[in-house]
DNA sequence: ATGCTAATAT
DNA sequence: CATATTAGCA
């Protein structure tokens, strides 16, 4: 009972850049879910722990932090290490990221000094939060992952603003760290357990919102959906 | 009350 | 046009 009808072609991803181009994506062959760029940059984690990590994954109760280093160090293109930690080729080594950073840009300095003036702020809020590679240790993978603009053409740009009547806070810039935190937290919950609610609790960030996490699973789904319908 | 989908705004 | 927010509904 799933019908599709939308067809958003969401084909760019930051991941487009380095891609080996050795095995294209088999389309008149079977589809081997091992070597998918495109789907494995989306959301892939949600959608093993969903299929894979039904019985596979045990309780997997680390703590968020470690992940988060763990999974922050190669960006985006080890999805499937972590349900089967054999021994396979070392080829990443020990890469070390920086720290993990407290992301809380809500309700800090929401005291402004204008108050006369009226701040009917028409002009969308955005908190995002941006962290600065300080240490530039060796990049085992040339390849600009999520951190590598700084400014973009579209909307991505840093603005912390805050309203006054504190129920008009919108445009929660997604910022790629906090999306990755997103994907820990529903990997570490699980499908089962994948609501909006859990997924807000185990990210810890108070800014947001049932809706906003809401929100922004949609719109992976959509991706995810769009990614397979592409495959057949 | 929570979750999901659809519509709307920026 | 893409993304995020909000509203309505199950």
């Amino acid at each position: 009972m799933l019908a599709v009808s939308p067809l958003p072609n969401t084909s760019k991803d930051e991941n487009q850049g380095e891609m080996a181009s050795t095995f294209a994506i088999d389309t008149h062959e079977f589809p081997d879910f091992s070597d998918t760029n495109l789907l494995d940059s989306i959301d892939f984690d949600d959608l093993f722990a969903g299929i894979n990590d039904s019985d596979v994954l045990p309780d997997l109760e680390m703590d968020p932090e470690i992940l988060a280093e763990f999974s922050a160090g190669g960006g985006d293109q080890e999805s499937e290490m972590k349900a089967s930690a054999s021994v396979e080729k070392v080829e990443e080594n020990n890469f070390k990221k920086e720290e993990e950073d407290k992301v809380s840009s809500c309700g800090s300095g929401a005291a402004s000094g204008s108050a006369s003036g009226s701040n009917f702020s028409k002009e969308e809020e955005i908190v995002s939060k941006r962290e600065e590679p300080v240490s530039a240790s060796l990049k085992t993978l040339a390849k600009d992952g999520d951190k590598g603009r700084s400014k973009s053409s579209t909307q991505t740009k840093n603005n912390n603003n805050n309203n006054n009547q504190g129920k008009r806070k919108m445009k929660v810039d997604w910022t790629p760290e906090l999306h990755r935190r997103f994907v820990q937290a529903v990997e570490q919950l699980g499908v089962d357990k994948a609501v909006p609610s859990r997924i807000l609790e185990l990210m810890g960030i108070d800014c947001l919102t049932r809706h906003n996490i809401a929100s922004h699973l949609q719109v992976l789904i959509l991706s995810l959906i769009s990614c397979l319908i592409t495959i057949n």
